[in-house]
DNA sequence: TGGTGTTTTAGAACTATTATAATTATAGAC
DNA sequence: GTCTATAATTATAATAGTTCTAAAACACCA
């Protein structure tokens, strides 16, 4: 499930760090639902900047310190860029991103219509795959690269 | 079509880069061989030390030059590795990565069982995505995460 | 073969990320 | 509530991947 736009109460995300067995500091909340509420997959430093002008203050170091502290234990992961910096996302579960080229920005598929693609994939291909590489897998990323060529329809 | 194996003259090089417009240089056409003749999606560096043991001598510099104008006229592709460093393929078509979690090398599926997957996927789900998003799809990068339990049956 | 624009190169510069080590804060015991 | 042990934060330095610079070498075509 995402957890963006769910708020994120202090009492909410201390009991969710507790349960991840995460310290809970100012510092995490504030990356933790800097990212939760990002509609695009921001970059450390985009966060950084964001929670700098918002924050008490908060160092870079920090904000890598707690990303890496989220993906190790499974509250967020790392997504590759196709350029230089990695990209991070509060959602930990299988769903497919859009990469816009024109702002090179990454998002996410409406988890509805994403969960319908990846519900029709063909299973009896997937496991020829395992079966004849001997590879087992664990997950898939799927990117689906291209343009916008207007805005959005509102999903519900 | 994956170039990987198909013998690489120089003369198959030189017009292969002539119908790209890019000029034959001793340098790029060892790089681009190197890189043709990888199984994994090699990074620059590794590249580049490929290199510097058999060639007379080649300067980092001119791997990633060269890199970028192959990406640039189409005869390369570059991917995001999960970590630090990019990670090139000669092959330029649509087709499907495995990401082996164990060493962190990204390698191709073979191209049969790929495009039996590609084949099968839902075209009416990818259009329902095209519309209600305004996004026009150009296409896809789908890679398979996972670890290998055994050696992979050859395929022929 | 010569002239011209292109490529190569060593090295410097740049940028994203990680390491260091001193300070500060958290969580649990009392 | 206070104390203590342990963990997190921070400024800063270090590292690593990549790009830039400008001078020398080269490819291509007339
Ligand atoms: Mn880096
Ligand atoms: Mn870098
Ligand atoms: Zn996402
Ligand atoms: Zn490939």
């Amino acid at each position: 499930m995402h957890q963006n736009n769910h708020n994120l109460d202090e009492a909410a995300v201390h009991s969710l760090f507790c349960a991840h067995s995460l310290r809970f500091t100012r510092q995490r909340f504030a990356v933790y639902t800097a990212l939760a509420s990002e509609k695009v997959h921001p970059t450390a430093d985009q966060l950084f900047q964001k929670l700098s002008r918002s924050e008490s203050g908060i160092s870079l170091a920090t904000v890598y310190n707690t990303l890496e502290a989220l993906v190790k234990s499974g509250l967020a992961q790392k997504l590759a860029d196709g350029g230089t910096s990695a990209r991070y996302d509060a959602a930990v579960d299988d769903h497919l991103h859009i990469r816009d080229c024109a702002t090179g920005s990454l998002s996410d598929v409406p988890e509805a219509l994403g969960q319908k693609l990846l519900d029709n994939l063909p299973q009896d291909v997937l496991k020829e795959i395992e079966d004849t590489l001997g590879f087992r897998i664990s997950r898939m990323q799927i990117e689906l690269i291209g343009e916008y060529t207007r805005e959005a329809v509102e999903v519900n």
